[in-house]
DNA sequence: TTGAAAGCGGTACCAC
DNA sequence: GTGGTACCGCTTTCAA
């Protein structure tokens, strides 16, 4: 309908004109609670409608706040991470944010980056997903009046919110399914990241083991994922006293770890070896896998970083932790073979 | 450093005064090829460090161009749909735009919505990735000077960019495999989600066997994803008459298809049942499936786009398409069983 | 090289 | 209910 090439976004001025009203009654139109008459309304809207005109939230967010969320993350295409992003964006979405994915190496220097652009688009929050920003950046953030969010990073940082998993629970519970299913040469598979929360899901199963008399093999054959589960496999069962239960770190080694031992070994799961995962990605319920994992619970984490959008107050300081959900399948037994 | 609660964001004003020197230096010192002694230059520079401040590039975006790119998507966990978001994210990123995500469902009425949202913040360009917007919304964009472009899409939309994958091409050769593999019985396998990506494989694939006799039956049970394809499975091998080469017009179906076949009914591929997918995801080189595909060729797409962008006229008008890599695994047999 | 001033597109406050 | 006006933070003339 509109007839020539304008090149240039239609401006409430030019909304004015047409409807020969004033800027403002156009304004008042388009901002809820006003007092416009029907007339004049119905004339405002007309004219928008025959330009094609649409309030500009950039000039919008110049006097106010921006409605802008920054999402700062890496390694997008991982299911975890895919998810993470698809349930945030569709939340922020649905309470009325817009989002700002920066999709960013995991190095210091190039979250660094992602946070000052975050900073040049006056995004009224940051969420942090990968890599750890350091403190000083966080700082200028908080006092340019801007929330940082990080999840399931590092939890030293101060005045951020700080929200994860518990990853304790984890490498303890594991340690206890493995155990039950009386599992003798345990094995840990994690990658060369060593991520806060990786690390950690590491250490207390390997403290819950040694506690209880259990030595742990530890394979670390290279970044977070499925091939470098698969490497893991190739040297546990590539050797003598090879495991007979491991817990992996990521859903993706342990996939990548079934796969060696099923495939290059002929090794038959659960009946010689139980495997546990942790993220409970989409392909852990694929029947070729059928794994065992801890579900992070997304839906719940999201909900609460849109609580502390909307209220900075609602929660105290320190960690926010959430219960991973044990995620029963078939890739560890009940009891002892 | 920053010593109080500034609650609000550094502007060049408080620059200035820090500096003692005019917005207009700050301004200066902060644009390429402005010309500032290098005297005023470091005061700038310092002052804005100790104050933490960053150029609002909203009220930039105000005269000039945003440099901000709307991607419109759905299903974003899907690994197809993933790996698309993470290429163009990273291109735009590099080349100095900003994503805005927008995550929405697939109908008209959501996509609509997601470009009138396009339009509030003043997006040079919107990549729509799923879905297809009403062609007067894109005549709205146009009209406001903002490029559109759009990825795998039905083609009929006239003024925006269209780029997209070789379907035809994908049918007719997975069609030759299957043959040449020697299966007799052919079947398809798409989802109840009829775009037009999808119906193009399909009517291609099928008329490539028509026209050598062949008979293919088809398979549809659910929206695009891995549990429609082993719902499929279930249908066909239920049955007599089972097939014995498929082709899957996504890998996520083609994945869930194996998995049924295999699992459920301990049928050997390639030996028994030759299987074809397309999009060349991640999973599809598992070993548990080792999928014969077609890959997307993502990285010279998100190219394309990012010249069209620096560029509108470089790209003529009318639909640009992509070959499809075909990607040679372990589910189809060189030859007759 | 520098500062003053105009303008980008809105919203809010002011009289009328 | 309405229009005029000031201001948000920045870039860009324009004089000096």
């Amino acid at each position: 309908m509109t007839d020539s090439k304008t090149r240039s976004f239609v401006s409430a001025r030019m909304v004015a004109e047409k409807a020969g009203v004033s800027r403002s009654a156009v304004s008042r139109t388009f901002t809820d609670g006003a007092s416009v008459s029907e007339e004049t309304r119905r004339r405002v809207l007309d004219a928008a409608g025959a330009l094609g005109y649409h309030v500009n939230h950039l000039a919008r967010g110049l006097r106010e706040r921006s409605n802008i969320v920054c999402l700062v993350v890496a390694d997008m295409t991982t299911p975890i991470r895919a998810g993470m992003v698809d349930v945030l964006t569709r939340e922020l979405q649905a309470s009325g944010k817009i989002t700002m994915v920066i999709n960013t190496k995991a190095d210091t220097e190039s979250v660094s980056q992602a946070l000052r652009q975050t900073l040049n688009y006056r995004a009224d929050a940051t969420v942090v997903l990968s890599g750890t920003p350091p403190a000083s950046l966080i700082e200028t953030c908080l006092a340019n009046g801007q929330q940082v969010v990080l999840i399931n990073r590092d939890d030293k940082l101060v005045g951020s919110h700080n929200l994860g998993v518990d990853n304790a629970m984890a490498g303890r519970e594991a340690f206890f399914l493995l155990r039950r299913a009386g599992c003798q040469r345990l094995g840990l598979v994690t990658s060369t990241a060593n991520t806060a929360s990786l690390v950690e899901r590491k250490r207390v199963f390997i403290e819950a083991a040694r506690a209880e008399g259990f030595d742990v093999a530890v394979f670390e054959a290279g970044p977070t994922g499925y091939a470098s589960g698969f490497e893991a496999g190739r040297r546990a069962f590539g050797r003598s006293n090879a495991p007979d239960g491991v817990f992996c770190v990521t859903d993706l080694l342990a996939l990548g770890f079934m796969d060696a031992a099923s495939h290059e070994f002929g090794i038959s799961i659960p009946d010689d070896l139980c495997v546990v995962g942790f993220d409970d990605i989409e392909q852990a319920g694929w029947e070729s896998y059928r794994l065992t994992t801890f579900t992070q619970p997304l839906k719940a984490m999201a909900d609460q970083v849109l609580a502390l959008l909307h209220d900075p107050d609602s929660a105290g300081s320190g960690r926010i932790l959430f219960e991973p959900i044990p995620r029963w399948r078939k890739s560890v037994r009940p009891g002892p073979a």
